[in-house]
Order: C-alpha cells, then structure tokens, then sequence
DNA sequence: ATGAATATGGGATATCATGGGATTTTATGG
DNA sequence: CCATAAAATCCCATGATATCCCATATTCAT
C-alpha cells in the first residue's frame, strides 16, 4: 500500500489548477478513471485524494457483511463516499480546485501534497507546517507500539546536531 | 534481515548523483520497484534508505494496527510515510539526491553509505567520521556491562593482549 | 596480470511544473 | 430554445530539473 509517499508543495495558478505531483500521478496507472478522487477532510482544513481502488476498498467493505468496519468507521465511509468528487487530470496532469474545496483549506496561491500511503492530504502550507509538529507529536507517542521496525526509525529527539 | 552490510564512500557528482554501492543494489533485487525509499534522518544529520519490503512492513503495520481513519493511524502516516521519498536506480545504479536531502546530511562531493542490516545511512563523509567513534565510545561502555562473549568483541581495547 | 564488474563523467534527451491564450462547456436569464 | 457570461478545459510554450545513454576510469577477483 506504498502508493503514495513523500510531500510535495506545488503552486495553484489564478484558475485554481495544480500540478498533481508526478510520483502521485505515476501510482494511479494509465489505466481506469485519469484523476483522482477528492473530499473534505471531516478532521482537518485539508483535502483528502485518493485513487478509485481506495473508494472501491471502501466500498466494498461498507458492504460485505464481514464486519470489517465498525459503525463509526461505516459512517465515516458512507458519508465520504456520498461527498467524494472526481477531479480529472489535464493533458499536464494538473487538477482544478473548486472554489469550495480551496476555501475549505485556506489554499490560495500555494498547495502541499502530503502522501499517507493509500490516500494523500492537499494543504495550506503554512498550516501544514504546524499540522505536522503535532502529528510528529502523536507519532513519538505511538510508534513504539509498531514494535522494532518503526523503533528503529528513532523519533525521538536529535542528538547535538 | 542483513541486507545491508558493509561501509562504502562514493563521490557525488554536479548533478546531485550517486552510485549506491553494488552490494546494496543486489540485495534489492530484480523485481518491484528498482530504487530505494529515503527519509531525513530524525535523529542524525544523514540520510536513511530501505527498500520497499521495508516501508511495506511499516505501511502495513500503521494501517492494521491502528483503525482505518484513526488518529494514531494518521500521525504515523503523516510523519513515517509523507517524509519518505521514492528514489529510482538510474541504468547505472545511481539514486539523485535532492538538494533538500544534500543540505539536511551536508553532502557535498561525496557520500558514506553505512549498512545497518535492514536499512542503511548515508553520511557526509567526515561527519561519519566522527559520529563512528563517538558510536565506539558508546560500544565500548556497554560492552563492559555485557557478558564475556561482547567482550571477546575487542572493540578497540589493543591494550590487554 | 587480465578480464569483468563497478563507479564516474558529461552531452543529449525527456519529463515536470508552470503560465497564458484560445476554445469549449455549463449555468442562467430571456 | 437561444443568448450570454462565467467557468472549466484544451493546447502550446518555456525554463528548470531529472533521466538516459554512451564513453571512460577504477576496482575487484581470479
């Protein structure tokens, strides 16, 4: 589930276009719908994108009767999928931004793709910068429940340098 | 999990290229994604690699172990996966070290690739340098505190025979 | 020593992000 | 059903950067 990784900050020109970085594009496939699908982030002033086989994923786990999701997690995926909208590519691999959606961010003349790996967040900047002091909090937190692998990745704080 | 074994210094060149030691390369294999995964180390002024198998593991760790939508789920995603860059082999082996991650290890024209077993370093050559006896140091102290099998290490103790 | 694998250098080529004019589509009012 | 303005999309141009491709040097193992 490596699809999407990395962070990226692209500009948004005067008609709410954006390239979609290339990495991102690359992972989506020449095959299927060319674009990704985009909602509101129901936590965050961001957007949320991800490729079509992560709203079938959540789809089909809505509505397979193994229990997959919990009732607040099935919520969340019905909603999500009723407010999802597709956003295709331009011959450039750009998007464009509705009005709603940009406002929804704060994004105005600059965008940052942030990879989660099967889906990726569109932000402000600026309030990406502090969003990711935060999580990097959280993370400090958490990842020595992901046993030694992220243990390894020592998020703990820098040495002299 | 040795994959990663050894210590080599290659030159970086203008373009920001550098071959990744031979050794390194067949230990990633013909299949999947032909290049490595970098992130800025958290701790050290360098750089980290690993291979896909090892962000998978870790990707697949922080979405099952965590709920779907989860907090916990996105923070690691946002700070483990959102700064890790996908770096392709050239036909020549080399990886293209953006200027960003050139400036986070002060690399300049050359580069320290140190094996770590599952994942590996790349260092600014003199600042390896020194970050290695400081590593000795450390070694050396806790070997004493280990039982006679670390010891028989030798870690630089020549004095007793 | 000798050949093979590896590392390095640099010119040519392709890709990417971006900007702007022109054209098409959509929504709205007559 | 058409006219019109607004919005969205296409199409082409440009610089910056990354990648390819081939030539050469270096290292390594036998």
């Amino acid at each position: 589930m490596l699809k999407f990784l990395s962070t990226t900050t692209n500009k948004v020109d005067i008609k709410g276009r954006v390239s979609v970085p290339a990495l991102f594009r690359a992972n989506i496939g020449p095959d299927g719908f060319q674009g990704i699908i985009a909602y509101k982030s129901f936590k965050h002033p961001c957007i949320e994108g991800a490729d079509t086989s992560f709203m079938e994923q959540l789809s089909e786990r809505i509505h397979s009767d193994f229990g997959f999701f919990s009732d607040e997690n099935e919520a969340l995926a019905t909603v999500l999928l009723g407010k999802a909208t597709q956003m295709s590519f331009d011959p450039e691999g750009r998007i464009h931004l509705p009005n709603e959606y940009l406002e929804h961010a704060n994004i105005t003349e600059a965008a940052t793709f942030v990879g989660l790996g099967n889906k990726f967040q569109i932000w402000n900047p600026p309030a990406y910068e502090k969003h990711y002091e935060v999580q990097l909090e959280i993370a400090k937190v958490e990842a020595g429940k992901l046993g030694p692998i992220a243990r390894n990745l020592s998020l703990g704080n820098k040495d002299r340098g």
